[in-house]
DNA sequence: AACCCGTGGAA
DNA sequence: TTTCCAAGGGT
């Protein structure tokens, strides 16, 4: 089972959404900035965000003149703050190494910070409109599902992946087809082959091995989910949330309030953010954002 | 391979 | 209320 690239492709032309990074003229730098927000995180939340950050910082050089604190705080609370910390070493690197020019090449994307292997090839074909599969959870759905008759992928099998939809691209004659085919594919995923509740009613394809055996329910035995109430990850975010909030270094009773109950999760999760270099640590002993003001002149000595 | 890493909306 | 889920990456 195969699937027909001109179905998918008529139904993006009309139906795909119109996202601020997809728009003419968005640097491959800019379109970066999104993937690294949108990792794990809905569109919904990266909306709000992007615009002003790309506004804010248009080149990797000029990310990379900011401080991690600056950053970090134009972050926000978009989650998983490692990513921006990630982000503004990847600028750094395109700055120094590459000449301000995010590169075209897959292997050499997947070297830079933060970037792995669905931002590198997402990058090749979205900013670069290469022929290269862009594997991510949404594809990895709609093939499981229109090409192999399953409701749920199986266990992510990179090598697989790649070559299910390799094999959905070699049909497509020219290159920026293909690319567009991959974006087409994702948003297929994302707005009808969802997880929870696919809108078939709605789906563009002709052919689905799915429908054809009649939506067999998957069969995964799948393991807990992950909490996050009481976990070392939320009081990592209560921890960042003060240091957002204070300009000028924090001290360590400070802090404390953050997660009062348990003394030793506590300082776990500030020596994370210490090791992570999210956080730092002054010679008065106090902290702070990292690479932010130190001194408050309104402070008394 | 399994686990860690944030956050918030929807069911 | 709890659970699931969202354009993953690093170790």
């Amino acid at each position: 089972m195969s699937i027909d690239p001109g179905d998918l492709l008529h139904w993006f032309d009309s139906c795909g959404r119109d996202l601020p990074w997809r728009a003419p003229g968005v640097t491959p730098w800019q379109i970066l900035v999104s993937e690294f927000m949108l990792q794990q995180t809905p569109v919904s939340r990266v909306l709000p965000i992007w615009p002003d950050w790309v506004a804010r910082w248009p080149t990797p050089s000029a990310t990379a003149a900011a401080t991690p604190a600056d950053v970090l705080r134009a972050w926000g609370k978009l989650g998983y703050p490692r990513r921006a910390k990630r982000l503004h070493e990847c600028a750094a690197v395109i700055a120094r190494d590459f000449d301000d020019v995010v590169p075209d090449d897959v292997e050499a994307l997947q070297q830079l910070p933060g970037v792995g292997s669905y931002t590198a090839r997402a990058m090749a074909a979205f900013a670069y409109r290469k022929r290269v599969p862009v594997v991510d959870i949404n594809v990895r759905r709609v093939v499981a599902r229109a090409v192999h008759g399953h409701a749920e992928p199986a266990a992510p099998s990179t090598k697989r992946d790649h070559a299910d939809v390799d094999a959905l691209l070699a049909v497509i004659p020219k290159a920026d087809r293909a690319a567009r085919f991959s974006a087409a594919l994702m948003e297929l995923g994302a707005v009808v082959c969802t997880a929870r509740a696919p809108n078939c009613a709605k789906c563009p394809l002709r052919s689905c091995a799915w429908r054809d055996a009649d939506y067999p329910a998957g069969s995964a035995p799948k393991r807990p989910a992950q909490r996050y109430a009481g976990t070392d990850r939320q009081v990592r975010g209560r921890l960042l949330d003060i240091l957002r909030d204070n300009d000028f270094p924090v001290t360590k009773a400070q802090l404390d309030v953050a997660w009062p109950a348990d003394a030793v999760q506590r300082e776990r999760a500030l020596a994370s953010l210490l090791s992570d270099g999210l956080v730092e640590q002054d010679a008065g002993g106090r902290f702070a954002l990292p690479g932010q003001d130190r001194n408050d002149s309104t402070a008394s000595r």
